[in-house]
DNA sequence: GCGGCGGCGCTTG
DNA sequence: CCAAGCGCCGCCG
């Protein structure tokens, strides 16, 4: 295994590289994951278990995540729970997430307001794709043609296919 | 409808 | 083999 290119997600400019190779394939195919993660945006941990193809190891990403050898240059920090919720972080806790997130641009409250009402993604009428609330995609939607789903059959029911930038569910 | 909790699940030390 | 760990779903009250 060849160790990691890492951008620093801050200037967006440095580049850093940093050795992996202690860790198990899986550990690492976490870590590689989650630097896919734009800076501004926030993916599930669910996610991460399915992209790297272990779609049920949800909680060991969790457990992999926690045992991030470089946070917040490999941003665990944008790795939230499936329901919406803000999840734990081992480098101050909730709060630190929090922050950390807010100042990457995050709208937690938005996100909060939606995980209190079971509402996992949000769709664009024109489109009828639908996304992870953070995704860009929907930013540039005008607010009246934004629909927000609980799941993602939900989405499928009202005709909507998944978003291909934040992949929110499997291609079928 | 909704918060809470048990049990399940996977990887690692 | 066993228990822990930044989770998740379903069932229950």
């Amino acid at each position: 295994m060849e160790p990691a290119w890492v951008e620093d997600q801050l200037s967006g400019k440095r580049r850093m590289q940093f050795d992996l190779r202690g860790l198990t394939a899986f550990q690492q195919a976490v870590l590689r994951k989650t630097l896919e993660i734009p800076r501004g945006q926030v993916r599930p941990y669910g996610w991460i278990a399915r992209e790297i193809g272990h779609p049920a190891a949800v909680r060991a990403v969790g457990s992999a995540l926690a045992n991030n050898p470089i946070p917040y240059f490999i941003p665990c920090h944008r790795v939230i729970r499936t329901d919406g919720l803000i999840g734990n972080y081992g480098g101050g806790g909730p709060e630190a997430k929090k922050s950390i997130l807010t100042m990457e641009g995050v709208e937690l409250k938005r996100l909060q307001q939606m995980a209190k009402s079971g509402l996992r993604y949000e769709g664009v009428r024109s489109t009828r794709v639908f996304c992870f609330p953070t995704c860009y995609h929907g930013r540039s939607a005008k607010a009246e043609n934004v629909v927000l789903f609980h799941d993602e059959s939900e989405a499928y029911a009202a005709g909507y296919r998944p978003c291909k930038h934040c992949r929110p569910a499997a291609v079928a």
